[in-house]
DNA sequence: CTGTTAGCGCGTTCAC
DNA sequence: GTGAACGCGCTAACAG
């Protein structure tokens, strides 16, 4: 790559000053008119792109909201990413993703790379970094997270998160009210919060309908797919009674699915099946997938402008998501309920 | 954000000379251990960071790579992110992703936006840029193209596509293998290259075979899953002696599954269904759908390095990305066949 | 309105 | 080995 031209170099070429040419780039004061062409013409003749590092150096601002997501390519978080791209729409800063792939490690790589790159905010979707790690950054700069609990009311940041308790019982009431006694549960992995608040919402949801929590009803998986069909195959042969599941997740519902359909049994007739996410398939599975779907992209464009605010100096308005019990065909009535 | 630490503030408690601070962290030269050790103390201290703006502007060189994908939440790039993350890694560059969003007008500022951090090459997913402007960038820089045929051989760049056509060919050949005679097939739009050669596809293995090419087994979808379901239903209606569908992407293959499953058909057995892309999921629906699936992420990996190669200057090898049928459990034999 | 001057924070000669 | 001086490309005061 041939050395780039210059703001200089432009300046040159339209008989005017370097500061000139900065002014009409950047609008910063009005110039005469002719020259103002005269600089037009001479950025197109000579290519002229300007150099982002060498303004945000003399400005002492990059215009860059960093953004620290687990994984590039997880549907869940990805809707986060488009909110956040929304978010920051048309505001001048442009987003700088980079992935942890859930190790603290990485994570911990990613954000000082971001902060080497004068990030102006971070936003950090879910990951493993230590609380107060994040912490230290939010002391230096706006901070929004998404999708963990992190105390950052001293620090001057915010972290949105869901009530995956209170979901994980509306869904499990909700299988009991449609005449639902024995429902297994497809978990987490429980060294994640969400998995054990899920867990624990069925564990409630169950105790407060008056059913007793058996152990036996419930298999732990990985959140892969997999682990659902796997998972549902144990469950099937611990207890023949079974009428209903409550997946943690889809992807492992959809594994419970397949699982079902490969014995033969079919959903809900046989058996009820309920997830947790609301993945963008799961309104086209067969039957579609009752589920509970997170507002991820809301709330993502919500964390952009949560940053930018900050920025701004303005005090952000709150802001609560709210998570939706997404009831399509896969769960049935059992008879003899109420 | 109180202003950033600076190296001279580490030399100046270090009680050493700015120089010598970069040559320790760049480990350009040798330097007295006991400094080193002052050095790093001074760093630890102070909360040192580096400002990568201002060594980018010394140096002459952004370490970045700029990436163009059309969308940040599309399952089908994303696995090229994935990729071209995993093809940079330990290379020192980091990737700038950007999303176009299917339009002209902010893929190209998205591009000129890349350009003024003055990335060192560049990666294109799909998109709608002109040929020509593409081009434009490849005499500047190495550029690496996915999923789009554009001839950049002289101006020292490569585009990976994949033979759409060969693949829906070798798709509806392995239908008719199976005994099927009626073969629906839901197109994406046609203004879509990649739809039209898979539709020019299908018409092509259908002459071959020996059947007629019928307009009316064709209905136009829009790649999205509720024009599958509405392809699959006037199909139907259209034709009753159907017994395959051939959907242009999974998506829609999707739709046509819910379709049939309202109306009581099953797949395999009452219709036989395939689609093209194989995401994610369709291992996971019922039954497993059988598609073609494109090596994303191999792809994207194969682009970092290029691109790294390149800025090396070395001659890249060249690379064939193989399209692989994923048979799986969703079409079915028809009696009679052979 | 416009040119001149002085940095922004760092890497890199070039002398010592 | 190490420091002083200069420049990377641009913006922002300061005069005019």
């Amino acid at each position: 790559m041939t050395r780039a031209v210059t703001l200089s170099e432009v300046a040159r070429e339209a008989g005017v000053s370097p500061s000139t040419v900065s002014r009409i780039l950047n609008g910063t004061a009005r110039v005469n008119d002719d020259k103002a062409r005269q600089v037009r013409q001479a950025i197109e003749k000579l290519g002229y792109t300007r150099n982002a590092f060498a303004r945000s150096l003399a400005t002492g601002s990059s215009g860059i909201v960093g953004v620290l997501t687990p994984d590039i390519a997880s549907p869940f978080y990805n809707d986060a990413l488009s909110g956040i791209e929304r978010g920051l729409m048309g505001s001048g800063f442009s987003p700088l993703i980079i992935s942890g792939h859930w190790r603290t490690g990485e994570e911990e790589h990613a954000v000082s790379l971001l902060l080497n790159r004068r990030v102006e905010g971070l936003i950090i979707l879910g990951g493993q970094m230590p609380d107060h790690e994040i912490r230290e950054v939010a002391a230096r700069l706006p901070v929004g997270v998404l999708g963990r609990e992190v105390d950052l009311k001293d620090w001057g940041g915010v972290a949105l998160t869901m009530d995956n308790r209170q979901s994980a019982r509306d869904l499990v009431t909700y299988l009991v009210g449609r005449g639902h006694r024995v429902i297994g549960h497809i978990s987490g992995p429980q060294d994640h919060t969400d998995a054990r608040d899920r867990l624990r919402g069925y564990r409630e949801a169950l105790e407060e309908c008056g059913l007793r929590f058996q152990p036996s009803l419930v298999v732990q998986g990985d959140f892969q797919e997999p682990s659902g069909l796997i998972g549902m195959q144990r469950l099937l042969n611990r207890h023949a009674d079974l009428t209903a599941i409550f997946a943690a997740n889809d992807q492992m519902a959809y594994g419970a699915r397949l699982a079902l359909h490969r014995l033969g049994l079919r959903v809900p007739e046989d058996m009820s099946l309920i997830g947790f996410d609301d993945l963008p398939g799961s309104s086209y599975t067969t039957p579609p997938l009752s589920s509970v779907r997170q507002p991820m992209a809301e709330m993502g464009q919500w964390l952009a402008r949560y940053v930018l605010g900050r920025l701004r100096g303005e005090t952000p308005e709150p802001f609560a998501p709210r998570q939706e019990l997404m009831l399509r065909e896969s769960v049935a009535s059992r008879r003899g309920t109420h």
